[in-house]
DNA sequence: TCGGTTTATGGAATCGATACCACATTTATC
DNA sequence: GATAAATGTGGTATCGATTCCATAAACCGA
């Protein structure tokens, strides 16, 4: 491995002076330039990273800490991500928690002794844990997705979108609406849109019944299990239309309803969120809410940039939604 | 920040005794290690992995190079990848090419430069540069997809996997079979899938017609445009099949066919290849070849780990694959 | 021609860890 | 009880870059 003091050597300068050229700085004439470059080229050698990280106290790398990593909402986040720190030659170190609540607290540490620059957040959840976790870090740090105290956040507008649906479905007439959401550990996912359907229902006078309401696990399995019991346990009240928390879980609600003979949105009407490509080529085509995830990570990326740069103030984003009308409803 | 000499000074040890216990290397009396490790946690203490990465030669961190990073089979991969390294405590460094061949060899430079310990690269193309790049690295290195001269491949069985997709058809009394493919930069995708058909097609001594092989770029909307093509041009001679190397470019032809009114499969069949999830909830079902994506990840890690312990000789891996009849067929 | 910039280069310290060697003390072995 | 082996700890060099300071030649206006 050639370093920069090969370089040197071979150039006949110390290795200060390669370090100029290397970095565009301060004086150098043009023919140790031209020299050094010249052997840069030849040797194919490249500055060790880590070594000019362990001086600089930089790495040109941001961590970013995913629930999960083969979602199609985290892979529009890191696309939007990347497209905006790699304009500026960072590297997306990426992390994956599987779910689960101690890891990503696991991996703030990890990457913090990695030295990455700055970390985004896809969270799932809030405890004191976390945010200690944050604090003491002591990066720059982005949330996406929940509103953690002292973080600056990139928020979706959860409970407008929900109560959006949910109108949306009383408009069409719908007065029996049932509810596949997720548990309330994430309270954005799991507490927001059930509060943003709830409030919608009382809101028009609308009763519930307890097994309108069920919780799943983002799979598309668990929508169809959740299908299953809403119609089962509600046979003599049947509900004439199901909102779910995601389009995967709809998909799966579909599908159960689908395989018992039931005709959608006919008998009964489904929506989802999340705008996945599922979504529209699903027959009949789901009715969803597009979050713009991508442009959501492109933020982050330019908060957490701005964030390096110069401190800032934390702050909250509510990013904007569309509610995507299709044939499901 | 506090650093293995701030841990040592309070700990009233060198350097060297702390660094023993971080590693659990030597010996270190009991009093010591649980002085040392009650610091630690105390300070919050995180080593410095520039400093060791320096020191030792290895990151701990592994490069994967990705053509597009938010597609369902990038985001198997990854997940493969990440269920394998995680476990020995390594970190994946994500690229992102944006199908740019140029980038593919930067990006082999540019980990080295960060001192990865290995690469896997998920290939889309092969080129003289490309393999060169590949050799002065001099890293562990895995390529998925792509047979890539000298190099340790995991390969899909691009051309039975073709072939048996249209012999399927064929059993199903096809003989009017149309073709959309992509650019044969790509050997595999471009190249073997296209050859499975030809000569599946010549060995049945079935015609094809020039105006049913059509060339789109992945996308949706050029499965589309595609089908579009095929149908226009070939008026007086319509296929009653079209195999598309790719799920999204069947599903685009699909939705091209459906809003022409034909029906699928009875005026024409379809089918894909890559087993998306899209695949399996498009009405009607997508016949399709999964290919294992997650598997090869892990297969690419398993190697590239095996690679990175010892010297290994450079091999070529077929992948299985598995032929999923739906109802496109 | 003289002092002051500008240009050009090198030397030494430093970042935070690990590795190797040296040395002292205990413990085991015959 | 002498010698060998195991245990415990510290000192110093080192990894490959950057940074700061020193030095010197070239240039320049008065």
């Amino acid at each position: 491995m050639t370093t920069i003091n090969d370089i040197a050597k071979m150039a006949n300068v110390s290795r200060t002076t390669v370090s100029r050229v290397l970095n565009n700085k301060g004086y150098v004439s043009e023919d140790v330039r031209d020299r050094i470059l010249k052997l840069v080229k030849e040797t194919g050698y490249t500055p060790s990273l880590s070594a000019k990280s362990l001086r600089t106290k930089k790495s040109g790398v941001i961590g970013v800490i995913l629930p999960k990593i083969s979602t199609e909402t985290a892979s529009r986040v890191v696309s939007g991500i990347n497209e905006v720190v790699s304009k500026e030659d960072y590297q997306i170190l990426l992390t994956d928690t599987e779910l689960n609540k101690e890891k990503e607290i696991e991996f703030i540490r990890l990457l913090k002794s990695r030295q990455v620059d700055g970390i985004i957040l896809l969270a799932t959840n809030i405890n004191e844990d976390l945010t200690q976790a944050i604090q003491t870090a002591d990066l720059p740090f982005i949330s996406i997705g929940q509103d953690l105290p002292g973080v600056t956040s990139i928020l979706y507008d959860d409970y407008h979108a929900a109560a959006d649906v949910t109108n949306m479905m009383i408009s069409h007439q719908h007065k029996k609406i049932a509810y596949i959401g997720v548990g309330e550990q994430d309270p954005s996912v799991g507490g927001l849109r059930k509060e943003g359907y709830l409030d919608t229902m009382a809101k028009n006078e609308l009763p519930i019944h307890n097994e309108w309401i069920q919780e799943g696990d983002f799979s598309i399995e668990s929508g169809y299990e959740c299908a299953k019991k809403i119609i089962k346990n509600s046979a003599s009240n049947l509900p004439t239309a199901i909102f779910c928390v995601t389009d995967r879980m709809a998909i799966g609600a579909m599908e159960y309803l689908r395989e018992q003979g039931f005709s959608i949105p006919k008998d009964i009407a489904i929506a989802g969120i999340g705008a996945s490509t599922l979504s529209k080529y699903v027959t009949p085509a789901l009715t969803t809410v597009d979050y713009f995830n991508k442009h959501a990570g492109e933020k982050a990326a330019q908060l957490l940039l701005a964030q390096m740069k110069k401190k800032k103030p934390k702050e909250k984003f509510v990013q904007s939604y569309r509610l995507i009308k299709r044939d499901s409803v």
